[in-house]
DNA sequence: GGGTACGTAGCAAGCGCTTGGTCGGGACAG
DNA sequence: CTGTCCCGACCAAGCGCTTGCTACGTACCC
């Protein structure tokens, strides 16, 4: 709107609109021609298919967050400071493809368990494994708290910041940075505190499901 | 299968499940009958559309949950109890229907931005105020910590909830009621404590975006 | 013999995608 | 400077298939 570069990004820009408010699998392709101001069939002289559009759509996400991951876990830093670190990642890159994020939230499994989307699947692996190894890293060193297992604290971490794609609409006063902090507050808390409420919390061993 | 009880409650048990695998837009209703056993056209005897089937499904799971939490708020107890109360009774809820909450919370503002679910957005604003009523007057009390908005605290608490039923799988030696007490632990130390990690936590005003 | 619980067959609409053609503008030979 | 050639970007039309749903027939059971 602001600049009409290229038609195919603004596919892409109005293909992601689309399918992070209906879903990819409710979103047609002449929905997506027609936001983009030409017919379904025109589509198909940029992409190769409807599944074309939505991979890069997703890949460019996770490109970016990988490298981002990368770049936190490679600059080092005690554990909580790494752990920080991969907050503010995610929310930037939330702030930065805001559709791309609740697509990837909503659909991904879904594609994952399609044909064609091999990396999606081995991203997310490797996600899990930035985020757990921080965690049972900082549980050995003493770091974070040994009465929640990690694979209940990683859940609980990851859909908290990836859901707030779904509501968060920044501000002047109050935009992704603020955010950032807010939820390093309660994280920094919750996972270091060993016990504040009237619950008996032995130490137990770090194993669920 | 191993009791097959009523041909309408194994409609709505694998319609359910194919909804939570593939999302509703993407289940057709000859995939549910093959499940069910019978030809797509016999579905029309028990239900007047597909539209039908997820508003069973989902209107069951919406007058369960808050059921539940009326039962928690008329208990009564202090600020902390009433939330953790909240906490145990939407994992109930997770457990009692776990398809039903992967429905819910996938395609629940898609089935209320469409025409006919109005209790959906209702039921969602409900829940939403039990929750940030406990939390503002736990604000309040000074039970809750005052340097993250109430408008940050209830989302992550929330999509932290409710994406169990996306991971969570329990086993005997871990279930529901572990999973809870562990979530309560966190959410606790996270909610009350003022400050333990390095960043400087001022008191803020409560408002964000 | 009426009502319930299905099967059978198929309709209208919409789906992703393909095909063939139009049109404008830049490249380039003369 | 002009004519022609070409090619990217798009339109118009429609193909084969699937979708949710319907009309109607039938077996069976109280």
């Amino acid at each position: 709107m602001a600049a009409p570069t290229d038609r195919r990004e603004v596919i892409l820009r109005e293909a992601a609109e689309l399918f992070a408010r209906q879903g990819v699998a409710a979103t047609t392709v002449r929905e997506i021609a027609d936001a983009a101001g030409i017919l379904s069939g025109s589509l198909y002289h940029h992409f190769a298919s409807k599944d074309d559009i939505v991979d890069a759509v997703v890949s460019t996400f996770l490109t970016d967050l990988r490298k981002r991951y990368d770049e936190v876990l490679s600059a080092g830093g005690d554990v909580a400071d790494r752990l920080r670190g991969l907050v503010v990642a995610s929310l930037e890159t939330v702030a930065d493809h805001p559709r791309a994020t609740e697509i990837y939230q909503n659909d991904a499994h879904r594609l994952a368990a399609d044909n064609g989307y091999p990396y999606v699947e081995e991203s997310a692996k490797a996600v899990r494994a930035a985020w757990v190894g921080l965690l049972e890293e900082g549980r050995a060193t003493g770091a974070f708290r040994r009465d929640v297992p990690v694979k209940v604290m990683y859940p609980l971490l990851r859909d908290g910041l990836w859901l707030t794609a779904r509501w968060f609409r920044p501000t002047k006063a109050y935009g992704h940075e603020q955010l950032a902090a807010d939820y390093w507050r309660m994280f920094s808390s919750g996972l270091t505190a060993e016990s504040t409420a009237g619950s008996a919390a032995k130490a137990r061993p770090g194993s669920a499901a």
